[in-house]
DNA sequence: AACAAAATATGATAATTGTCATACAATTTT
DNA sequence: AAAATTGTATGACAATTATCATATTTTGTT
């Protein structure tokens, strides 16, 4: 079992505010696990009872639509905690959660974090400001849905993917995401996100090879929203 | 100065967690305002320092998109907090408050908050609860925004509007809302959402009269989105 | 390597939604 | 009370987006 002391992904979370003593407690309590690319950490509707933290790999956030489409709401990095906010308002999780990548999460129980929050002030700021900013991003998302095209809302994902997950050495998007999810991500059919990007593409703002995405003007691109 | 403690919406917020000597100390240092019909309690990035806790009308928060539009993306009710977020993100608010009745809300500064967060952890858990609920809430609009047509998002919106602030004796929803504003909480056009409206109309789901809205059959028009 | 399955791409078309113009009604101001 | 302003309604049209059909390419499996 290792040592949630000597974990680095820790210094990025709430977790930080932990001390040394209950590191050790949560290092004692914890469970790890490998998910693989696909495979789900949690489903809508399941009872999680604690939380986990992503250690390695990057999984999205998505929720049935009654249309029978999967929305993404949220792309989770290591470091960040997952199924805080059913956590805390002890319900079902609203959101699936699924590898984008093969993952290292480790599971920490309801009653450990429980405690943590009665006897850590600071643990619990940072629990809540980070949820604080979760509302402010849902939020700001949801008034992008409301009002830009989708033209829009795809060249602002794809500015954010590059930003938030960084280039391969081709200069590709390193997150690997199907059409169908990058469509997920914006709210749009697969059809029409397809047709954007070749759009995209043949304008010279993105080059396609193969489903690999290369933003060649990233300015350019901005200002053809 | 009016006592905290015989504060009725007190009751029905994160507050009743607080204790008769706190409630002391919050009557002493906060204070009252009257907001008439259409005044803002603050605007999208103002810095606030402290909460509001809405005693009295209906206030709407909203977020003036890129294409001018603003957009809705809650109304919030007697006994409801404002401005927490903002307030324990520490950034200036991200929304606009504007009052869509005559309002009466308190004003307690951060400072007081802050140390009922400190000592008083039942309090912290209540406002933490209420954050989660409107991040669940805020990822569902989400969704529907990205996923379901207009129509149906007005139907809903009219079917939240009769549950949430109740009806006349007429049987017409007894909140005010301009068709513009109604357009703004659905993320469509004024046109548009008249036209809907004059739909819902001519097949019987609903009855206009003058700007009044009355939901004739709330079963059939669920249906019928 | 050959095949099957899945993902990506594109065309044709329909449905939805937005925009602009204009009319009409209600409200406010003078 | 008349005029001006604002809000509501509707038509005509354009733009956006979804859907269905069908290639084409890629990936995985035998």
């Amino acid at each position: 079992m290792s040592k949630c002391e000597q974990c680095i992904v820790r210094q990025f979370s709430s977790l930080k505010a932990l001390n040394k003593e209950e590191l050790l407690k949560m290092a004692d309590c914890k469970t790890s696990y490998t998910i693989k690319k696909g495979e789900a950490i949690f489903e809508e509707g399941e009872i999680t009872n604690g939380i986990y933290c992503v250690k390695d790999g990057v999984c999205k956030l998505s929720k049935l639509s009654d249309n029978g489409k999967d929305q993404i709401v949220k792309l989770v990095k290591p470091g960040e905690l997952l199924g805080q906010r059913s956590m805390i308002s002890e319900e079902p999780a609203n959101l699936s959660a699924v590898a984008l990548e093969d993952m290292e999460v480790c599971f920490i129980p309801k009653s450990e974090i429980m405690q943590f929050f009665s006897e850590n002030n600071q643990f619990s700021m940072n629990v809540m400001r980070t949820i604080c900013d979760d509302l402010k991003v849902a939020d700001d998302h949801m008034v992008d849905m409301a009002q830009k095209t989708v033209r829009q809302r795809l060249v602002e994902t794809l500015i954010y993917l590059e930003e938030a997950f960084g280039k391969n050495d081709d200069g590709s998007l390193h997150i690997q995401l199907s059409r169908e999810e990058l469509a997920g991500m914006i709210g749009t059919a697969t059809e029409s996100c397809i047709r954007l990007l070749s759009e995209l593409n043949k304008n010279g703002y993105i080059a396609l090879t193969g489903k690999k995405i290369t933003i060649v003007d990233k300015n350019k691109l901005k200002r053809f929203a």
